[in-house]
DNA sequence: TCATTTCCGTTGTAAAAACAACAGACTTGT
DNA sequence: ACAAGTCTGTTGTTTTTACAACGGAAATGA
């Protein structure tokens, strides 16, 4: 669990705590690490949880699949960052999505009660911890709204050019790799994949943009 | 501003704290009321804000217009719920959308800061106020993924008994009404309105659905 | 009460997406 | 190195949606 120290530094959740501090937080925590095969659920549609889990190695899909067997990518988890978050509160319901392993990973799970009522030892750092957690989960939210003004847009085209910036000025720069392969892109967004695929070529041609596998650039 | 104590009572932000205790916290917390008319927004996309909002009366709309001129409604805001939270953060950014007064209505704003910081005076109940405010944007989260869920069917007729469902689900009852009109029904589900209406009357003569203006019962 | 506006369903047409099926390029694992 | 599987773009067909325009019902307001 120890290797995961400086990772965890760097995560919105532990931001501004020190290495010394997080290594005795994560006893006063009671943090344990599980680890998972690529394809495997992490969590799934259904369950009742009362943890909060940080990714500290590979990268999950939290996502839906419908009777139908549509499948619908919510969103997508890199190492460093948190899920599971809007189930914080108590009474929040069965789980309504599942969290897969598209690589092999590591979690670290966090009692969430030990978190947000102050602890026994009172360390130095808690209420820090508790703070982060609010701003991450307040910025989780943006995300979300995000998201739902990409998804409201008509067309796949609209959808596509809602998404492309979006990642274009997340990373500053007008050419940037993103997370997903065309069918998960496709999941992600919302619509069948061979028709994103085809707009996809059809905006390259309009000059709108390029690409090379996962890598684009907007022009 | 007494006059809203009552109906503060009973938010989920003022939650298990009582009318005297309300009172002083308006103070300590610096709340200020604003009105509106139907039709004037509150708030616009692009504004910088440091304040949680409660909506003590009227109804709101949380929207966003694009260039062509579709219309989203993100949410809908009524009496006794809060909005803005997701921008209580520091360096949380412009505000994404538009919030419109749909009818008359009657606003409290509280300065973040007071709230997420410690009071001075040490209020006896405002660390109670700041876990309320924790599990309603959690809350909201969980609401946001909901909408995401229903937004990301791919047929007008499936976005329309998910949102129907979610909606007898929180009514406990196959019959209840909806706070739209087709028109924003269409806008909250991102689809047009007339391709909706007549998919609403397929529905009803499919044996699916029966309604009378705002008022649904699924069969 | 009457005029005006809003709301809702309907229709027809054009545009777009979903779906299915396929072939070539690329990966992966043995 | 080779076989199996995956990923991506392409095409054609069917289904669904968007758009525009209209009429009647209901609500609003002077």
């Amino acid at each position: 669990m120890k290797k995961y120290i400086p990772i965890l530094k760097n995560t919105k959740l532990f931001s501004g705590i020190s290495e010394e501090e997080i290594n005795t937080m994560l006893s006063c925590l009671q943090a344990k690490l599980c680890t998972y095969k690529k394809g495997e659920y992490v969590l799934r549609q259904g369950e009742y949880i009362d943890n909060i889990m940080v990714l500290v190695e590979g990268k999950l899909h939290i996502q839906r699949d419908d009777y139908w067997g549509n499948r619908s990518i919510i969103n997508m988890v890199g190492v460093g960052e948190m899920f599971g978050e809007a189930y914080a509160a108590p009474e929040s319901g069965a789980l309504m999505n599942d969290v897969l392993a598209v690589e092999d990973c590591a979690v670290l799970f966090f009692d969430v009660k030990r978190i947000i009522t102050v602890c026994p030892a009172a360390c130095r750092f808690h209420s820090m911890v508790v703070q982060n957690l609010f701003f991450a989960i307040s910025e989780k939210n943006r995300q979300l709204m995000q998201k739902l003004g990409c998804m409201s847009r008509r067309t796949t085209r609209e959808k596509l050019i809602s998404y492309l910036s979006e990642e274009a000025k997340r990373h500053n720069s007008s050419s940037f790799s993103i997370p997903f392969n065309r069918q998960q892109l496709a999941d992600y967004l919302s619509v069948d994949r061979s028709a994103m695929s085809g707009e996809l070529c059809r905006m390259r041609d309009d000059g709108l943009i390029e690409f090379d596998k996962n890598r684009f650039t907007l022009l």
